[in-house]
DNA sequence: TGTACATCAGTGAACGCGCGTTCACTGATGTAC
DNA sequence: TGTACATCAGTGAACGCGCGTTCACTGATGTAC
């Protein structure tokens, strides 16, 4: 493995990490090249391929990263306030979590990222579908933590259309397709707990 | 203008612009070359430069004409049927029509491409924003249209939380996501059908 | 504690390639008189 | 109807540039004895 065990191979190669998601943020995907994320990292290109020996290698350990950053991120705001809330709390609590991730536009720039990414490289594709089965398989037992009367498969079909509203929203909110609104957010925010919070009704 | 004003240059344009929107669809637009887009239209690379003397040109002729076409369709979805059908049989089409259009990937493609593009392109995220803006006024008056009691600004506050839903729920009926299923497309109708067609309750 | 050596960390130059762009050119089509 | 000419449509070769990759190299750090 190029990454090395020492603490510092682990250190500079999270830098490196770094540098390139400000490069993608900020410039695109298109313009992510090994010697604008060399610059950025203020170390030189051979050094940079010390590290990842291609570019495949780079963006494969990118998208890994943000990936299980934001899934952290979700099992954080799912699991953490299980059982010691009610139902509404922890709602309340989960759409707050989202939708202030979601208030930063370079991380909703970096999923638009993936998305397209994924559309034709079969890797990140794997990557990101895992991801989202995963989000959503959060959000459902969730669900099933506060309303234990709905049945697992209604729980992910909730806890799918949940997300679909989620990244939709990201879009608005970054804005790539809108902008943020309150009242909006309120509907928003009804929305979500019609779908998370209700009980079996279709 | 380099497009003339002769029947064939508008068809070769047309021609051209399909060549280009097939490599998008297919390999992404990393690799929306003008060297691959005159191989797929079956011409040379000098004559492509003919109709789109610059790169930035062509992409930006080409993601018009996907929001042209997008927006006449979601038009057509959301005005002819007014007047003539009920609430609930108009709003059936209209996500009949949305979901069916989602249901092609390579149209799906064709978004997340734009999405990328628009988050580090200022004239192509003004085009973008344009045709969010366009769209949901358009489902904002289909709700008036069918619940004149709603108010203008509820209506359009709604119509976005659907459009949000709807852009979301591209993103796993194209597979980047996730699946298509059954199921969580009944809790989808139905989260959009709360959206638009019930009372003004929050 | 000191020396030898392997591995880790980082440099610098060069490569072949595909890219967007430029430009001079030829043939086809329309238009004026 | 015929000729001259302008414009439209399409070709082909060449350019400079930035890209990812390769590779030989040097210095720093750890480890064995």
């Amino acid at each position: 493995m190029s990454a090395g065990p020492t603490p510092k191979g682990q250190q500079r190669r999270a830098a490196l990490l770094d540098a390139a998601e400000r490069v993608l943020t900020s410039h695109g995907g298109s313009e992510l090249t090994l010697r604008a994320v060399a610059e950025e990292a203020g170390v030189r290109l051979g050094h940079l391929q010390y590290y990842f020996p291609a570019r495949a290698a780079l963006l494969s350990a990118l998208l890994d990263r943000i990936l299980t950053t934001s899934l952290e991120r979700v099992t954080g705001l799912t699991d953490a306030r299980t059982n010691d809330v009610g139902l509404d709390d922890g709602l309340d609590a989960l759409l707050d979590g989202v939708l202030s991730d979601h208030d930063d536009p370079r991380l909703v720039r970096l999923f638009t990222e993936a998305w397209a990414l994924a559309a034709h490289d079969e890797e990140a594709a794997a990557a990101v579908r895992a991801f989202y089965d995963r989000y959503v398989a959060h959000v459902a037992s969730f669900v099933r933590d506060h309303a234990p009367e709905v049945s697992a498969a209604d729980a992910r079909d909730r806890a799918e259309v949940f997300v679909m509203l989620m990244e939709g929203s990201a879009l608005f909110r970054s804005g790539i397709t809108g902008h943020r609104s309150p009242t909006a957010d309120a509907r928003l925010r009804g929305a979500a707990r019609a779908l998370l919070g209700g009980g079996a009704g279709t």
